[in-house]
DNA sequence: GCTTGAATGCTAAAAATTTAGCATTTAAAG
DNA sequence: CTTTAAATGCTAAATTTTTAGCATTCAAGC
């Protein structure tokens, strides 16, 4: 079975759409770890991702931080304050310096009324990440820690246009991912080494291409 | 943090769109277990749940079964066969007596085209969705299989419309759902019966409700 | 070229979970 | 009332995973 991409909104939209939409709201910058807002808060808005990457997760009541997605340039959030009337789900900070527009509700209801393509759009995306969060939870229930980390590191490699270079993360942040302790991760990685499958590096991890 | 609730599509629906839609697909009823479609299956288009549920989920390499959604009345399944152009992601099969409507692409595009709420109610019942599903995911990390059941049961009590009345689940299908082994399903569920939280039976399961 | 904090590597004990097997209970069918 | 297949209960060994701790390596800043 071919798994389901992400489809990130922007590159769906018309040229005129999707200018209309990030003239339509207020762009904010945000450096590296800043935070975007936090678990709760209840501002409703959509906000489209220019450039960088956001990071979402939430702190577990053990203490533990859940990272529960990673969404880069192109995508949006927010939309459960717009279509469940929902505060925000998540904890949500920028991985690199990161851009962001922000259009209030009522500018973005405006606009989904008079362009009948945005809504095609958002549902496009929507769906496409529906089914791969469906696919990420079948994963976690299914596929051994090893698998997991393959996984998580080919998604990593293609959604952060690292093609031919190592991808920059580092291992406690694959344990937060998949819900696996850090020495899981060590070990697991070590293995996948040893297979020749990848090779590791301090804050980095090379995936090897194997002939096929 | 409230969780998000699944918005079944029809309610969503004005009555004539509704009607309209319901009018355009093609009526199946489906005997208790009966296949609706496989894994990888090509057709496209919407299908929604008249009446009874449907069961998704996929039979994985290991032999084991993974359950990865529970739809009932009211619920539409197939949007990645319109939006993602993708071929079934689940084997789905009716649970009870089901009722579903099937319809078409191309009657699909000609609805979602000249009834624009059509889109808002689609949007609505997708965003919930995706955010069960990542609230799902999250569980399946941070919480443990006690607090895993417990959650489970109750949405399936709401779900289901099971109020004041047992829960019929077996405990081999919560194996499923939340990737366990029968055994520590059996015994999480001993210890919430000793907590005086449920009440097994066979083939069912009771919320006994705490005072509060 | 040091120093330093962060990240990784490693180990062993403890805890949780699965596997495999069989016994018991249940409800439906004969 | 029996029979029967399905579901649940239970046990113990095997396996996996976590926890806790400390050693080592890395790269950036001084």
């Amino acid at each position: 079975m071919d798994p389901i991409y992400n489809q990130p909104l922007l590159p769906l939209l018309s040229d005129d759409v999707r200018e209309a939409l990030i003239a339509a709201g207020r762009t904010t910058t945000y450096s590296d770890g800043q935070f975007i807002h936090q678990r709760g808060e209840g501002a409703r808005g959509l906000s489209i991702i220019l450039s960088g990457r956001v990071r979402f997760g939430i702190y577990a009541e053990s203490g533990t931080y859940i990272q529960t997605t990673l969404l880069s340039s192109g995508h949006c959030f927010g939309e459960a304050t717009l279509f469940a009337d929902a505060p925000r789900a998540y904890d949500a900070d920028a991985l690199g310096e990161t851009k962001v527009v922000e259009v209030s509700k009522p500018r973005f209801d405006a606009l989904l009324a008079e362009a009948p393509s945005f809504a095609n759009a958002l549902l496009v995306s929507f769906t496409t990440r529906l089914y791969e969060a469906l696919e990420f939870a079948d994963d976690l229930r299914a596929l051994s820690p090893d698998a997991r980390i393959m996984k998580l590191l080919t998604r990593l490699k293609r959604s952060g246009g690292f093609e031919e270079k190592a991808i920059p993360v580092r291992q406690i942040d694959i344990a937060y991912t998949l819900g696996l302790s850090r020495v899981s991760v060590g070990k697991a990685l070590n293995l996948l080494q040893r297979q020749g499958k990848v090779r590791l590096g301090y804050r980095e991890i090379t995936l090897v291409e194997t002939a096929h």
